[in-house]
DNA sequence: ACTTGACCTCAAGCCGACTTGAAGTAGGAC
DNA sequence: GTCCTACTTCAAGTCGGCTTGAGGTCAAGT
């Protein structure tokens, strides 16, 4: 497994070096080792790259991804979590595509304000109901 | 239209009365007016509340949500905008869904480790890709 | 030998989103 | 008239997630 330096994850991941070190100090992501002093990556870095953004796109702190994707594999992982934070995610999905929907719809709107507009209105009690 | 002093918006709502304050201080939602010192809201404020809620679900930020949701029944708001932000929306919902489809599968699949699992590595990927 | 560049640590700072606390007011019940 | 309760303001504090800066290490290049 190809080897890479601090530098290379930076650029081919687009994360600053100062988040790089910060996930690892919150045991996030984990080095495989050092080099002197400099820390050493493997490829699998950007995967967990990948999983921690969308984590937090998705709400979760630093500390809930941390724990839903332990870095040594998981200690047999809680089933009953994950299955959890899916439905958690599931009710975000459904909220954020009444949203999406409610933008688009407001982008081709003619009335004068959204909330003169009985569709944007409708969406408005998807949210709220 | 009905009027709510604060405290029947939080009994109703939810919010705390130090967050109702404080969206009202940055903009994002529009007490009537003053009975006395006391603010007065109106049942819209729920709605806009909900606006807020999903937003923030969607990781736009407050000030971002003050823009797409202008309280005064926006100002011309700028259709690209809410275009774009419908873009984003849908870019972060298909993320979300292939995190909820890992999760789920995480949650029932055998495999040791979540990296040693075909399913996973391939839903990472699309994560990634 | 020395500079350069990439890395390191550790402490402090910053931003967004609130919360908390102290001190004050307004209106009704008694 | 004074007590209670619900509200008010304003300043400061908190928390998560980073970023910044000062000062140090190390390897390679000239």
């Amino acid at each position: 497994m190809q080897e890479l330096g601090i530098g290379e994850v930076v650029r081919r991941s687009g994360v600053p070096a100062s988040t790089l070190r910060y996930y690892e100090e919150r045991g996030l992501i984990g080095s495989v080792g050092r080099r002197g002093l400099t820390r050493v990556f493997d490829q699998g870095v950007f995967q967990r790259l990948a999983l921690i953004s969308v984590g937090r796109a998705a709400g979760f702190t630093l500390e809930e991804i941390a724990v839903m994707f332990a870095p040594d594999g998981s200690p047999r992982l809680d089933r009953a979590v994950l299955t959890s934070k899916a439905d958690e995610l599931d009710a975000t999905i459904r909220r954020l595509t009444v949203m999406r929907d409610g933008l688009r719809h407001a982008a081709s709107c003619p009335a004068p304000t959204h909330m003169e507009c009985p569709k944007f209105r409708r969406l408005l009690e998807r949210l709220t109901g």
